[in-house]
RNA sequence: GACCCCAUCAUCUAGAGGCCUAGGAUACCAGGUUUUCAUCCUGGACACACGGGUUCGAAUCCCGUUGGGGUCGCCA
C-alpha cells in the first residue's frame, strides 16, 4: 500500500508557522516513504475562505517547496458527500437526530460513540487510550443542514485514501471521534502522528506577538525557504546524529516519524538567523544576486547605473556579510544611493574627531591623483600617506569609511572604494567634510 | 474541575540500564584572524525538575510530587 499524507489547512489569510511545520513533516514523511503528499483546502467557512486566502496557502506551499501530487481538493465542493455519509450512518443506526437546542431551527444529526474504551498507537506519542465514559456523542450535521468539521474531515480523508494523518497535537482528543467515524463508515483506519506545538517563551502557543508567526512574514523578512525548511525540520525532530545543516534531499533521506520528539519546542529566531546565513553563503552567485536585486527593487534602490555588473561587484564585495537578501538594502544601501544614512556614533567617533578633517583632506588629494583607481592603488596611497604622516593606517581608514558609507562597519575598505569609484568617493569625502568636520 | 499529554544546558537537541566525569548546535563570554564589521579558528561558562523505588548499576524502567501544555462547541 502506498503511503498518502495530506495537509489540510483552512484558508484564513495566513499560514501559521506551526501549520507549515506540520506540512513539512507530512511532506518529508511522504517523500521519504516514496508516497504521496496531498493538499486539501478546508474552505467550508465561507466568510473567511476568500480566493485570496486560498492563494496565500498555495503561495506558502510553493515558496516552501512543498509540492503536492494531485490537484488540491476543495472541501466546500464535497458537502453532498458529507451529507450522504451522515445519511448512511443514520440508516445504519450509528447516528440519530436530536434537537440539542442549537442555533438552527430543527434537529441536528448526532453520531453515537461506540460506548467502549478506545486506544490507538500514535506514531510519535506512543499508545494512547481513553475510557468510554470520557467520550460523548457529538454533532456531525448541524440543524441548519451543514456538516461539522469532524464528519467532513473523516469523509474526505477516506475519499482521498489518506493512510497517515500528521497534524498538531491539539487534535489528539479528536482522534477518538475520528477513529470511531472511520469504523462506522466501514473504512480502514489511518495511522496518526500528532506533532507537539511550537510554543513561545511562556510556554503558550507561538503567535504573532512572539515575532514572525506566519510564513509570509518570514518570506518578507528575507529568510530563505531552504533555511526555514531546514530549521523547522529540526524543531522537534533530529536525524539522530550531529547534523544540523541539511538540504531538502538530506532531510528526506533521514526523516522518520519515530524520531519526532513528543515535547513542545520553542522557536529560537537567533538560530534561524544563523542558519539563514549558512544557507545564504551556500547560494549560487546568480541566485544571490537575483534575490538582492528583488529587495533593491522593492526598496526603490534599483535600477542603478552599471546595472547587473555593478550589482555583481557589490555582492562580491559584501560576501559573507549578507545574512539576508534584505541586508543588501539594510547594510549596503550606500552602494546604491547618495542618500545613505550616517550612523551618529560613527560620525562622532571618526569624523568629528580632532585631526579627522585634516587627514581626510590629505587623503582626498592623494586619491584624486590616482589613475587606475582600484583596491590596490587606493591601499598603496593610503598606507604611503599614513607613513608620511607618521600615523597608523587606522587614522585614515576609519574616517574615510564613515565618510563614504556612513557606517563604521562593512566590507574591506579598499574594495569598497574601488566599487564606488573615484568620482563618488571624492564627492562623498568632500560632502562629509562640509557636513561634519567643522574643524 | 475532569480527561489526556509533556519534562536533559538560556534555546534546539543526542541519549532507548553500564560507552555519560551527559555529546552537538545556536546564543553568551574570552582569545586569535580581519587595522572595521562579517566569516573562520580556539577556549570557557551552562542541563538530566524534585522525591521515592527497581537494579550490582538509572538521564534512561516504575510510582508519586511539582511545573507546563492540550481538550472538554450545532469552531476548525
Amino acid at each position: 500500500m502506498t503511503i498518502r499524507t495530506r495537509f489540510a489547512p483552512s484558508p484564513t489569510g495566513h499560514v501559521h508557522i506551526g501549520n507549515i511545520r506540520a506540512a513539512v513533516y507530512g511532506w518529508l514523511f511522504a517523500r521519504h516513504e516514496g508516497g504521496q503528499f496531498l493538499l486539501r483546502i478546508e474552505d467550508t467557512d465561507r466568510e473567511r475562505s476568500t480566493p485570496e486566502a486560498v492563494r496565500t496557502v498555495l503561495d506558502a506551499m510553493e515558496w516552501m517547496g512543498l509540492t503536492f501530487d494531485e490537484e488540491p481538493l476543495y472541501q466546500s465542493m464535497r458537502m453532498p458527500a458529507h451529507l450522504a455519509a451522515a445519511e448512511q450512518l443514520l440508516a445504519k443506526g450509528l447516528a440519530y437526530r436530536e434537537d440539542k437546542g442549537g442555533t438552527g431551527k430543527g434537529e441536528a444529526v448526532v453520531f453515537r460513540m461506540p460506548g467502549t474504551d478506545m486506544a490507538f498507537h500514535d506514531e510519535v506519542k506512543g499508545d494512547l487510550r481513553k475510557k468510554a465514559e470520557d467520550m460523548k456523542d457529538f454533532v456531525i450535521v448541524r440543524s441548519n443542514g451543514t456538516p461539522v468539521f469532524h464528519l467532513a474531515n473523516v469523509v474526505d480523508d477516506i475519499h482521498m485514501g489518506i493512510t497517515h494523518i500528521i497534524r498538531g497535537d491539539d487534535h489528539v482528543e479528536n482522534t477518538y471521534r475520528h477513529l470511531a467515524l472511520f469504523c462506522a463508515l466501514g473504512a480502514p483506519v489511518p495511522k496518526y502522528a500528532h506533532l507537539p506545538m511550537i510554543i513561545n517563551a511562556q510556554g503558550k502557543p507561538y503567535s504573532k506577538r512572539d515575532g514572525a508567526a506566519y510564513v509570509g512574514e518570514f518570506r518578507d523578512k528575507g529568510y530563505l525557504p531552504e533555511a526555514l525548511f531546514n530549521y523547522l525540520a529540526l524543531l522537534g525532530w533530529s536525524p539522530g546524529d550531529d547534523r544540523e545543516i541539511m538540504s531538502r534531499e538530506e532531510l528526506v533521506r533521514a526523516f522518520t516519524l519515530d524520531r519526532v520528539r513528543s515535547a513542545p519546542s520553542q522557536m529560537d529566531l537567533k538560530k534561524l538567523d544563523w542558519l539563514n546565513g549558512v544557507h545564504m553563503r551556500a547560494l549560487p552567485r546568480e541566485t544571490l544576486e537575483a534575490g538582492c536585486r528583488a529587495v533593491l527593487e522593492r526598496r526603490a534602490l534599483w535600477p542603478v547605473p552599471g546595472g547587473l555588473d555593478y550589482l555583481a561587484r557589490v555582492v562580491e564585495t559584501m560576501g559573507e556579510r549578507l545574512h539576508f537578501f534584505t541586508d543588501i538594502a539594510d547594510h549596503a544601501s550606500y552602494f546604491f544611493t547618495e542618500e545613505y544614512v550616517f550612523d551618529e556614533k560613527a560620525v562622532n567617533k571618526r569624523l568629528k574627531k580632532a585631526g579627522a578633517a585634516d587627514a581626510l583632506r590629505a587623503l582626498s588629494d592623494r586619491l584624486a591623483a590616482l589613475d587606475p583607481f582600484n583596491a590596490q592603488t587606493t591601499e598603496q596611497a593610503l598606507r604611503a600617506l599614513a607613513e608620511e604622516r607618521g600615523e597608523g593606517a587606522g587614522v585614515l581608514v576609519h574616517p574615510v569609511r564613515v565618510a563614504v558609507s556612513g557606517s563604521s562597519e562593512g566590507p574591506s575598505l579598499f574594495h569598497m572604494l574601488e566599487v564606488l569609484g573615484k568620482d563618488r568617493v571624492l564627492a562623498r569625502i568632500a560632502r562629509a567634510l562640509e557636513k561634519f568636520a567643522a574643524e
